[in-house]
DNA sequence: TTTTGAGTTGTTCGA
DNA sequence: GTCGAACAACTCAAA
């Protein structure tokens, strides 16, 4: 028997109850291990996310000892194809949960030949969406006793690693190949986190072993490297949330729990866009569908490339634009930077963010933008309207942050970097000036949110 | 069914 | 500078 696994958001060997299946059903016979470079989303990405992507791709290649099969082409003619020219009698995947991705399953599953059989084993996800519910059986729409109820369901253990692993290459296709190629030496890439599986699980025991215990409070410090970094690989499947969870289930304390409840909002948004495959790029809430939003291009610009005036801002745009990743205390501020001072409907800035970060994930980053604007679960109370300057004092208090991505504003020691407006050399050094007044915005948007509830 | 308490991440103002 | 109160009304979850 020949076994066919179709990867796509589990680029891993650990952890992988579809790498096992695949291997059982193959018994004595051949398991090819195969990913399709489906051009539609390739092309539709940003580099980053190619990039990203291929050095993922890479990393797993040689994890299988080039045994990974990399094809190129649309799913429905390629993935039959392969199963066909390999004599396949199953093809195995993890079960997709995005609406695309679950649409593109129905779809190939619908044009396998006859005798090809189609297994779906675990998601991306410790708790599959759908699977937590409340006691009417109803599912969550609130974070809070989603988590509570998300904890109490529990997950599995990690699946068993397989200590070998023989996979059959089966020709690579060369548009595959050269598009990788292609994709990491592109002009002007950041600087992308190292790849692979063995990377990931490094650093994230050194995150356990070292920050763990100070992960609630500096988590929301962008100058500290308190986070886990996870999120490029989670993307992925580089690594399963249930492998870290398992890394720390011993701990106690805030920072374990803290980190936790992070995971816990990845399950919950994709939970979300399970029940709700329309607010991937709808408001979630049509209470406010009514709302009267701008498009400044001039600003959206300046927005994008980190010239808005408002120094943690302009940092975590650039931050973005350099590294393929922005901490999340300030993709909230950037984010109500957008939507709040300048009045644009939130999926403009999703589909930046989306196209920009290595991280981006349909869940996750497109139900944090409606989360910041309102439309989305637990919308925030109105005059939750970040302040640019207090939270850049509140959260960069030395200023570190700004002088990292800002150099116009090295100069400025302390907390001055986040208000050049009140010194003289201020903007010696060629920042730009205010493109819009914050508490003249911020009126502005209360006011046509009251203006929508009428 | 009704009721009650609560809801990630905030800001401003005045004492 | 620090602190507490006020800032709407609504939806959700659970008793």
């Amino acid at each position: 028997m020949t076994a066919v696994l179709w990867l796509r958001r589990d680029l891993r060997r650990r952890d992988h109850p579809a790498l096992l299946a695949a291997r059982e059903a193959a018994g004595d016979g051949d398991l090819v291990v195969a990913f399709v470079l489906d051009p539609r989303l390739w092309d539709g990405g940003g580099p980053v996310r190619r990039a990203w992507l291929a050095a993922t791709l890479r990393a797993l290649d040689e994890s299988l000892d080039g045994g990974l099969t990399l094809l190129h082409g649309d799913p429905r003619s390629v993935v039959p194809a392969l199963a066909k020219r390999v004599s396949a009698s199953s093809v195995h995947v993890s079960r997709e949960t995005t609406p695309a991705g679950v649409r593109r399953d129905e779809a190939v599953r619908d044009v396998l030949g006859d005798g090809v059989e189609w297994v779906e084993t675990g998601t991306p996800y410790a708790v599959g969406p759908g699977i937590v519910t409340n006691g009417s059986g109803d599912p969550y729409k609130v974070f809070t006793p989603f988590a509570r109820a998300w904890r109490e369901h529990g997950w599995p253990e990690p699946a068993p690693t397989p200590r070998s692993l023989e996979v059959r290459h089966a020709r690579n296709d060369a548009d595959a190949t050269a598009a990788l190629d292609a994709a990491l030496s592109a002009p002007d890439l950041p600087e992308l986190p190292p790849a692979g599986e063995e990377a990931a699980l490094r650093r994230f025991r050194a995150f356990r072993d070292d920050a763990l215990g100070d992960y609630a409070g500096d988590r929301d410090l962008p100058a500290v490297d308190a986070t886990s970094r996870m999120s490029p690989y989670l993307k992925l499947g580089v690594v399963h949330p249930r492998t870290l969870l398992a890394e720390v289930a011993d701990r106690r304390g805030s920072g374990a729990d803290t980190f936790r409840d992070e995971l816990a909002w990845r399950e919950f948004y994709a939970d979300v866009l399970w029940h709700n495959p329309r607010s991937a790029w709808e408001d979630l809430r049509p209470a406010l569908s009514g709302m009267r939003y701008d498009e400044p291009e001039d600003a959206i610009e300046a927005w994008k490339a980190g010239r808005t005036g408002y120094p943690v801002v302009d940092a975590g745009m650039r931050q973005l634009l350099a590294e393929g990743w922005m901490h999340n205390r300030v993709r909230m501020i950037t984010a109500s930077f957008l939507t709040k001072d300048l009045h644009v409907w939130w999926p403009v800035g999703a589909r930046h963010f989306l196209d920009r970060l290595c991280d981006g994930d349909v869940a996750s980053n497109n139900h944090g933008w409606q989360w910041v604007a309102g439309t989305g679960t637990d919308a925030s109370p109105y005059f939750r309207v970040f302040n640019p300057v207090t939270q850049g004092e509140k959260f960069d208090p030395s200023g570190e942050y700004v002088r990292r991505w800002v150099p116009e504003l090295r100069h400025l020691e302390g907390k001055a970097a986040h208000q050049p407006w009140n010194h003289e050399d201020g903007y010696a050094h060629g920042y730009p000036e205010r493109i819009v007044d914050h508490a003249a915005e911020r009126q502005e948007a209360l006011d046509r949110l009251a203006a929508t509830k009428r």
